[in-house]
DNA sequence: GCATATTTGTCCGTATGTATA
DNA sequence: CTATACATACGGACAAATATG
């Protein structure tokens, strides 16, 4: 298998915004890093080599392994010792104990729901993304915008430390979408499910939505897991 | 403020095992720095030098970065670029979102509960480690074996990420606990709460565990922030 | 099974920029 | 405002572990 396109990685750095002013020099190496694995640039399984990337987005080895050692923390990769750090493979255990983590916390967030004007802003523009996503057949895209739809109902918690908890289960999540290889189908059924679940929210009944929620989870957990076996990916 | 006793921490170091074997040297760093965090060696608001800290745990700068970015997702230190590591100081804030976490998470792990032969061994056995401290009045002592309890109500859901996910939680409580100072009567009174907590457990009430449980937090929520209002601790 | 090449883990020295006295 | 101390980042070096032929 070819290497991935670092080149076009590390165009993606200095086209970030020109000035190479904010944020330390290894954090802005994860971001480019983190930007690829999101996107599926970096596929799940891939050893990502020192050298390689060092070389990609010019940074020096010291400073690429302090951007690994974020990433690590974030749960979008794995270092296995004097083997290099890969990107995470998600197992079947593992969606089954992410989707528990996300009947607890999504439901709880959902119960903190108060009506307030401007409450559910962002949940609508998760929405409205994947809809534009959706019309050009972008289905990596709406996977990122359900994604963020869900982020948006944890938001609902008001509560910014369970929100920052919660950022490595979006991060497996993501990567779990990547591995059933996300067909047309996988999201476009959610996305239907996610404009009800925000309309009884918008009504204000929020016992209603956290019950259709749950069911959702369960759903889509159930989806997911059968996909798991169909492609026989390891479940220990 | 005279440095604190750096001389003890790298003792510590070689204490541990004797062979310098398993795990790679910046764990290792992290592993000691995180124990004098925990155990109040280094202050809350106390910054972490990184020559001094160096030089006492024997390892070089590029290590111990790496140990801090560790620390720094752990949520046991923050990061100001250009200015440092600092032991994080939780704001009263921060106490509020904190125990809205716990309450989520706790409470939910808590139904998860199925009654099956040792289940609650975890959960009897940090109980006997509080009673056997405050025997001796180590009060900080009995205040990690709270927390310890508690952890140990999560793990009543198996799951493991869930654990994971609170790991940060139980960090930033310990330091919550040196900032409010731990008087004897702090976690006194807790310690029997725990007890009838765990009793009710082990009848096989879960949902009335749950509510005392709830309100358990609810009250150590209001006692901590009324304590934090006495000392004038910073709430922004 | 063995020798070799690659890669990682760790350290040092140093230059540069930033904050503080 | 200058000076000092410190954090940031680089490059090179070597040993140890791993992968490859």
């Amino acid at each position: 298998m070819p290497p991935p396109s670092l080149a076009a990685i590390a165009a993606r750095d200095t086209g970030d915004d020109g000035s190479a002013g904010r944020g330390s020099r290894s954090d802005r190496a994860a971001d480019v890093v983190r930007e690829a694995i999101l996107d599926g640039t970096f596929r799940w399984g891939t050893r990502l080599s020192e050298p390689q990337i060092c070389a990609a987005v010019d940074v020096s080895r010291n400073t690429l392994r302090e951007a690994f050692r974020t990433l690590a923390q974030e749960r979008l990769v794995v270092h296995e010792l004097n083997r290099g750090v890969f990107v995470r493979v998600p197992t079947a255990q593992d969606v089954t104990e992410l989707y528990a983590c996300r009947r607890i916390v999504e439901c709880a967030a959902v119960r903190c729901c108060t009506g307030e004007p401007g409450e559910l802003d962002g949940v609508d523009a998760a929405l409205a993304q994947a809809d534009a996503l959706a019309g050009t057949a972008d289905w990596i895209g709406v996977g990122t915008a359900d994604i963020a739809f869900h982020r948006a109902l944890v938001a609902l918690s008001r509560n910014e430390r369970l929100v920052g908890m919660t950022a490595g289960v979006w991060n497996e999540m993501r990567l779990v979408f990547h591995v059933v290889g996300e067909p047309a189908e996988f999201h476009g059924s959610y996305l239907a499910r996610n404009h009800a679940l925000a309309a009884t929210l918008a009504a204000g009944d929020t016992a209603a939505a956290e019950a259709a929620l749950h069911a959702y989870l369960d759903d889509a957990e159930q989806h997911t897991l059968e996909t798991y076996r169909q492609r026989s990916i390891a479940g220990a």
